[in-house]
DNA sequence: CGTTTTCTGATATTAGTTTATCATTCGTTG
DNA sequence: CAACGAATGATAAACTAATATCAGAAAACG
């Protein structure tokens, strides 16, 4: 059981996490979350995305050679895409796998799960 | 590093890399190659595995979550599978991903590469 | 051979991420 | 409003991955 507390720290960090378009970085959580708290220690960034895990609100986004990046729970099956130019990831809709739960592959492999990350540039990117 | 000598380490750590039926880690490529060079240092397949990507003859998988595997360059495009059992991974030959490269996704994001990973049990693992 | 020079192996070092520590702050409750 | 205790911030410490160092081993080549 953990006692949470409302405290101005965990409200920026959740609200910057939950209000964002994509997973956020440790850093970019810390970043966001500075410019209304600028004595924020990253510690505490550190602290309240493990409580916040373990309550189920948040998960980890894993990314292809990147550290962990994290987001709002329930927004459901979906892909991430990174732009090479602003570098940031954005949340897409879409998921253009051909391949649902519980098929196997020639080769036998039995598929259960998928982890999808397009690049490119995104619209405000293309458009400079 | 232009003049490159046959030496046994060299040999051997490129040898497992082209054999392997996927991706492996420095770990695992220090392990395997460990069987016929009891003596093989770790400094060495780090370097030698720095040399061959120069070289072009290795390039770099980055998995979600994991640190960067090296295979066979030369493949050509696919993706992989990792066995949830005896987390190995596998290169498949599909690419299930219906986006072609230049494709622009709803939201205006330019799409002109992607990186899937595919997660379940591999044959042998699930026979037993 | 024998000389030259790269390569190796053991270890130290760097770099980056995450956790632990602890005095202080501050949210909560009666 | 007082007091208890969880949360914070600064910093140290722990891990892991990757590179640097350097004496000695061993390819390459005349």
């Amino acid at each position: 059981m953990v006692i949470v507390r409302r405290t101005k720290q965990r409200q920026a960090i959740l609200n910057k996490i939950l209000s964002a378009e994509g997973p956020l970085s440790v850093s970019q959580i810390h970043g966001r979350a500075s410019e209304e708290l600028p004595r924020l220690g990253i510690a505490t960034v550190y602290r309240t995305i493990k409580t916040l895990r373990e309550e189920g609100e948040i998960v980890s986004v894993e990314l292809p050679g990147e550290e962990a990046h994290y987001e709002s729970a329930g927004r459901g099956h979906h892909h991430h895409f990174r732009c090479w130019s602003c570098e940031q990831v954005f949340d897409l809709g879409v998921c253009p796998v051909g391949i649902p739960s519980g098929t196997t592959l020639p080769g036998g492999y039995r598929v259960e799960e998928h982890n999808l990350t397009l690049y490119g540039r995104c619209s405000s990117c293309v458009a400079t």
